[in-house]
DNA sequence: TGGCGTTGTCAACACCCGTTGGCCTACAGT
DNA sequence: ACTGTAGGCCAACGGGTGTTGACAACGCCA
C-alpha cells in the first residue's frame, strides 16, 4: 500500500481546508479538492462520507481565547485585538467559517454558537452587569469580525496596509470600551 | 400583450434583488428568480442577457452619505452610525454586495471601489492629515461592516436585540475616534 | 505461493445549472 | 379582417456537480 488510510485522510482534509477557506462551500468542489490532494474524488467520499461531513470536519474552530481576567484590566482590549489578529493569520478555520457562514444558515448558527460560548463568558466576567454581557460581547464581535472581513476577505487596501501594531492601537481602545466601560 | 416590457423587467429585477440579497450569487438561481417573478427563465435572459448582467443591474448601490462636514464636528460619529443603520435596512443592495462579495472577487473589487470613492473623501475632509485619511476610512468601514455582518447577516442574537439608539450610542464614539481623533 | 483486505482508479448515474431557439399567442396598425 | 410584432412559454442542449458501484493494484499474513 502506498499510504496509510490516516495519511491520505489528512491530505484530503488539508486540501479541503484550503479550498473552503479560499472559495467557500459552494464554489469549493469535491473534484477540485481531490485534484489538489492528487487523489480521486471518490476517495473523498470514502473517507468523509459526503461533502457536508467533509466541511464539518474542516470547519472545526477554537478561538483559543486567553484568560482575560488574568490580565491587567486596562489591557484586555489590546490583548483581544492582538490575539484575534494572530488567530486569523494562523488558522484558516476562521476564513472557512466567515466565507460560508454568510450564505449558509447552518454555518451561521455554528458561528453564533462559537461566539456565544467562547466570547460570552469572558465578557460576563469583565463587565459587572451580567445583563449587559451578551450585548458587549456582540459589540466586540462586530469590531473583530468587521476588521477580519475588511482585511482578510474583502482586502480593502488601506486596511491591508495597516501594521499589526497600528490595528492593535486603533482597535484596542474600542474593544476595551465595549467590554469594560 | 399582458404587460409592457419595462414592467416585467422591473418585476424580474425586484425578484432578483430579493434572491441575491437572501442567498448570494451562487445559490440564487435564475430558475428560482423566474419562479418568484412568475415568469419563464428564458425571459430573464431576454431582458438581461445573462446572470452576470442581471446581478450587475441588481447590485447598483449608493451609500448616500450626507455631507459630514456640514455637521457639528463632534456629532459625525453618531450621524454616520445612524445613517448606515438606516441605509442597511432600507436598501437590500447592501446585503447583495456583502453576501456575494465575500466569495466573489469581482464584487469584492466593486465594494473596494465604493468605499474608496464614497467614504474616502469625507474621511479626508474630517481628519487633517490626508495621508491618514484612507486608513481612518478603512477603520470606520471595518466597524460599520462588522456591525452589519453581525446584525443582518449572521444575526448574532445579542446584536439583533440592540435598539437603534443603543447601536448609535456604542458605535458613535468609535467612529468619531476613527475619523476625527 | 496463494489468498485477502486495504488503497486507489474508472466510468457512470441522476440531477441541476445557465443558456438557446423555436413556437404560440395576443394585441396595434392598417 | 389581416398581418406584423412583441411578450411569453416550452423543450432541449451542453456542461458541471455530488455520489455510487464495479474493478484493478498493492502488501501483508498464512
Amino acid at each position: 500500500m502506498r499510504r496509510s488510510s490516516e495519511d491520505t485522510k489528512a491530505v484530503i482534509l488539508t486540501a479541503a481546508r484550503e479550498r473552503f477557506a479560499a472559495d467557500g462551500y459552494e464554489k469549493a468542489t469535491i473534484r477540485a479538492i481531490a485534484a489538489d490532494a492528487e487523489i480521486d474524488p471518490s476517495m473523498v467520499m470514502r473517507y468523509f462520507g459526503s461533502k457536508d461531513k467533509l466541511f464539518a470536519a474542516a470547519a472545526e474552530v477554537d478561538l483559543r481565547l486567553p484568560d482575560l481576567t488574568a490580565l491587567p484590566r486596562e489591557t484586555v482590549g489590546a490583548a483581544l485585538a492582538a490575539h484575534f489578529l494572530d488567530r486569523w493569520e494562523e488558522d484558516e478555520g476562521m476564513m472557512i467559517l466567515l466565507r460560508t457562514g454568510v450564505t449558509n444558515e447552518v454555518v451561521a448558527e455554528r458561528m453564533r454558537g462559537i461566539f456565544a460560548a467562547q466570547l460570552g463568558p469572558p465578557a460576563a466576567a469583565l463587565c459587572g452587569d451580567p445583563a449587559q454581557a451578551p450585548a458587549r460581547a456582540g459589540l466586540a464581535a462586530s469590531q473583530v469580525l468587521g476588521m477580519a472581513l475588511c482585511r482578510y476577505v474583502l482586502r480593502l487596501p488601506p486596511v491591508v496596509a495597516l501594521s499589526r501594531e497600528e490595528i492593535v492601537h486603533w482597535l484596542g481602545p474600542t474593544l476595551q470600551r465595549y467590554l469594560t466601560e
